[in-house]
DNA sequence: CGGCATGTTGACAACCATCAATAATAGTGG
DNA sequence: CCACTATTATTGATGGTTGTCAACATGCCG
């Protein structure tokens, strides 16, 4: 029908921008505290720039130092890179995340759209100046930062220790958590991320991510619909194949 | 002579304990505002405990959720323990160092001491109820996180996209940065860890690092002096072989 | 339906892990 | 102070996992 495939690849993937005001709410209401004045709201708005970022385009963030983000709409990775075309997906985010973006140094970042995203984006030192009178700001993005600390270092011990397999596993896991929908017994997954991605963020090839997704839907732990689609069968194999400790016996 | 005996290993390592008034005063004086009145230093006092770790020892920190650390004296690793007693150090510390362990999840995680050690510790929770007051306080510990994070990253690009002897490069540069002493055009490294404690960070064995400092040693990059003592003769070769990105030319 | 980007599969090679033996170091006791 | 010993580090030989190169298949979009 017609209708279908009109309609099926605007759902998946929707393409309507959103305003800064939509995209300022979203962030207030996640970040900042309900009571404020509308004097230091107001000045919160105007550090902050909508980018709106088509599908596959990138914002590269050298200039202004270290940047914070909010993603107010779509899904971005943060890549590291490295010498000679090296790439590193140091982090994939989604709707209502905040991260912190480095200001160069050994290498240099940037921020890319794995669908179209509306990003908020702040001066990193204006912000904190800003934000000092406010302790909910400042609490709010230590826990953030910290939370993001704690997922850089899961991926520490996965590139450090694992191999190809179990890093396969955590990542689908892991990804279950963000974006995973239940779905009688299993979790469905529609990835944003190409093959690509995933191997620039697990430290592989796309070929050595290819063939170990065929080996677990041999194993029948997983399912795949096409590029993005993935059905995790059964949540608790994975855990077997992703050499975390053992629970508690 | 008995004298020489007993003062000469600790004139390196010199295990002389410093009082719990020491520490914190140190950790005080970095960490929180002069202008703070004598009560609410109190409070922080309060929260603080003193450990002393002898070398080689650790501090599991299961209980009592996310801590705070504040390393007064030594050198530490902080290491994260995955399944079947691989191990991965996710972070080195050295003094006036403050960090977080996380609590236990997928992976549990310690804190150990490469030479004897205080440190003081605090329940995060309680710390942030406390600082909550405080914006200068959250304001370091929040430039503090963001540091480890990009260090954390670091670690990352390292383990996911560079080889051993990259690897290698890259750790014997930050450790010049963090440890190191200038000496006529070189740095001069007394590393506080072991090659295990090394291989463990970069992902490696301890052959390869073995292997690759000796290859730098041929090459007449570093002289190595015992099993700590490594001079960087020329950090500018060091940095060719690290992989980062080439400076604008 | 057709073209192209993306993904999969296969053959081979490189790098690093593993296993094993030797060497060097630091601390101990004579 | 020096020989002795245990620990740690180095060196060598070999194999496995993953990267690389190449060909082919699939799915997505016009």
């Amino acid at each position: 029908m017609i209708w279908i495939k009109a309609i099926h690849p605007a759902a998946r993937h929707p393409t309507r921008m959103i305003t800064f005001a939509d995209a300022f709410d979203l962030f207030a209401r996640r970040v900042l505290p309900a009571r404020l004045t509308d004097a230091v709201h107001l000045r919160f708005r105007l550090l902050a720039s909508l980018r709106q970022l088509a599908r596959e385009t990138s914002l590269e963030l050298a200039e202004g130092g270290q940047q914070i983000v909010f993603l107010a709409r779509g899904a971005t990775k943060l890549v590291a890179h490295a010498s000679q075309s090296r790439d590193q997906i140091v982090g994939f985010h989604f709707p209502g995340d905040v991260f912190t973006v480095p200001e160069p140094d050994n290498y240099s970042y940037s921020v890319s759209a794995l669908r179209d995203s509306d990003i908020l984006t702040f001066n990193a030192a204006d912000f904190l100046a800003l934000a000092a009178g406010e302790a909910c700001v400042l609490q709010y993005l230590l826990e953030n930062t910290t939370l993001s600390l704690r997922r850089c270092r899961e991926k520490t011990i996965a590139l450090g220790r694992k191999n190809a397999r179990e890093r396969l596993a955590v990542f689908l896991l892991a990804m279950a958590e963000r974006i995973g929908a239940e779905q009688d017994g299993g979790v469905w997954l529609d990835l944003p991320m190409s093959r690509r991605d995933i191997s620039e963020s697990l430290g592989l090839t796309i070929e050595t991510v290819s063939r170990q997704l065929t080996r677990l839907r041999d194993e029948r732990v997983i399912e795949t619909m096409g590029r993005s689609g993935i059905v995790l069968l059964e949540p608790s194999l994975l855990r077997d194949r992703a050499g975390f400790l053992r629970e508690a016996a």
